[in-house]
DNA sequence: CGAAAATGGTCTCTAAATGAGACCAATATC
DNA sequence: GATATTGGTCTCATTTAGAGACCATTTTCG
């Protein structure tokens, strides 16, 4: 007997990554996520103290700027020096595997950018609909 | 009369990026955040449907799979197709722009798994420290 | 001298985002 | 008839992020 109503499509299914124990998901979490990525991208510029890392981005939280430093910090990508001024001072910059990774965030935002225009109209589309 | 104790060092100050209303952090937090970036690894392969999606990525919420594509897509990045099958079908693929997008997501994994060792010892310096 | 500012954070409290899972209608399968 | 499947949405509990007070020390300003 043929149906008369079509099957579902193949699936394409696919087991995936490994869900939680992926290390290469936890490294990507502590550099692409939102703030980490504006962080390199200051620091990709010049070192920059903490306090100067949160004038250049008003709008993170003194907390988040302590933990996504913290973790870019632990992962060997940036590097924290203290210098024993008066007050103390400390300064962030990026270590030579941060420097590997920050042409690849300006590639993001050059994709971004260059995209622009599309994606623009593309929301347009979507809302319009 | 000189001090004794050391001034600050200078800052390195900078304006930055205008805070909220940045067209391309928007973009960026679209794309490169935790789940768009798996999700789009996924679609990088093969057109996937919402379920297969869902099994690729097992420790995705339907929740937030569902917002993410809805991004992705308003952003005109994937495409979402509805085949008239029953129960109906939908299949998410990469549109030319996301297809654009995928070398540098593939390159930023790249780049994390090349530097692993580097980051687990560093880990281990800055856990043991 | 006394007050205010600056350093780099931490801590708490609240607000927002996320995860878990029930639920839906229509149809096919068992 | 019961169960499963489709692609979601909705609600509720948990987790995470944001806002801002607070800290000790020293410098500068009045």
């Amino acid at each position: 007997m043929t149906p008369r109503t079509q099957r579902a499509m193949p699936e394409g299914d696919d087991r995936g990554f490994e869900p939680g124990n992926c290390p290469v998901r936890q490294v990507l979490d502590h550099v692409s996520a939102k703030w980490p990525v504006l962080i390199l991208m200051e620091l990709g510029q010049e070192p920059r103290r903490f306090n100067a890392l949160q004038r250049a981005l008003p709008d993170i939280s003194k907390r988040m700027l302590t933990q996504s430093l913290r973790n870019l910090e632990r992962d060997g990508i940036v590097r924290r020096e203290v210098f024993d001024t008066k007050p103390p001072s400390v300064s962030y910059s990026l270590s030579e595997l941060g420097h590997g990774f920050l042409p690849h965030v300006l590639a993001l935002v050059e994709w971004a950018e260059k995209g622009m225009p599309t994606i623009i109209s593309a929301r347009a589309a979507y809302d319009n609909a």
